[in-house]
DNA sequence: TATTGTTATACTCTATAACTATA
DNA sequence: TATAGTTATAGAGTATAACAATA
């Protein structure tokens, strides 16, 4: 009598799950993280120089969806743990390229290690068909959502 | 030669897409309750109150995860719009009760169509068992990662 | 003395804007 | 004059700790 019914609530919709999902599941990512004295975002910018080479700071900016004052701290701090090189662009001396260093793919290494463990337990009661279902959904749905992870 | 092909790269992994898809839909969903005058958090605490009644501003922290202190600027907020009122418990009167107004029920009804209109713009390339699929799997990892929705 | 809600304070994260150097 | 990166500053969001009222 007081409960709509028929209709999907809040809690049901994808966007609710998928946000309340996506806090929870990175904040016990960031804790995992923590003892490489890493945060996600640090992650996300390992993870952009992992994937391929960018001309600059800005485009890496873009790529992330930050500001580009935030790529310079990010990097500061990657490049004080040793994992990445800034190099000058001979070719245009205002541009730093920025590459990762062999430490920097092992603390990527151990990152990608974190999260299989992670989707390990939070995939653990689902079977196999059921988790590349969802895996390749996600994938379609981040590909939708413009996060080309390609 | 210089790529890991066997094993998932970390863009690969639930925790990533979970990670980044919630941050994006959860930015998308922000402008369109803007409007509203409300914030994500709002309508977590909205959304909590509709689901059922709790004893108290703690109890509301803890289901959220978020300090007291926080459920106090949530409910200021919602209780200036109208959203909810404040009633002190006859029985212990160190305990505010809350409960959503008509008003609230219209905005929470009002941010339900909104993530509605985005679920379906983030799943019309999926067919109808496709998206039952995504929704019960989600489901059940909310549930796996201790997300009490129900 | 313990607990609820509140207020005061401080900290983290991130963006905007000003600045430096190169072009 | 315009652009890449950096630094300085400011704002949002949230937690911690002190406080007042009630138990």
């Amino acid at each position: 009598m007081n409960e709509v019914k028929g209709s999907a609530g809040l809690p049901d919709t994808l966007v609710f799950r998928l946000g309340t999902l996506g806090a929870v599941v990175g904040d016990r990512f960031a804790g995992r993280i923590e003892r490489l004295d890493l945060k996600p975002k640090h992650v996300g910018l390992l993870t952009a120089l992992g994937q391929g080479s960018f001309a600059s700071q800005q485009d890496l900016a873009g790529r992330l969806g930050v500001a580009p004052s935030l790529v310079v701290s990010l990097a500061d701090h990657l490049e004080s743990l040793g994992a990445l090189r800034r190099v000058r662009d001979p070719q245009d001396r205002r541009r730093q390229v920025l590459t990762l260093t062999d430490r920097g793919h092992e603390l990527l290494a151990a990152c990608t290690a974190e999260a299989t463990t992670l989707d390990g337990e939070l995939t653990a009661h689902l079977d196999e068909p059921e988790r590349r279902a969802l895996h390749a959904t996600l994938g379609s749905l981040a590909t939708r959502a413009g996060l080309s992870t390609a």
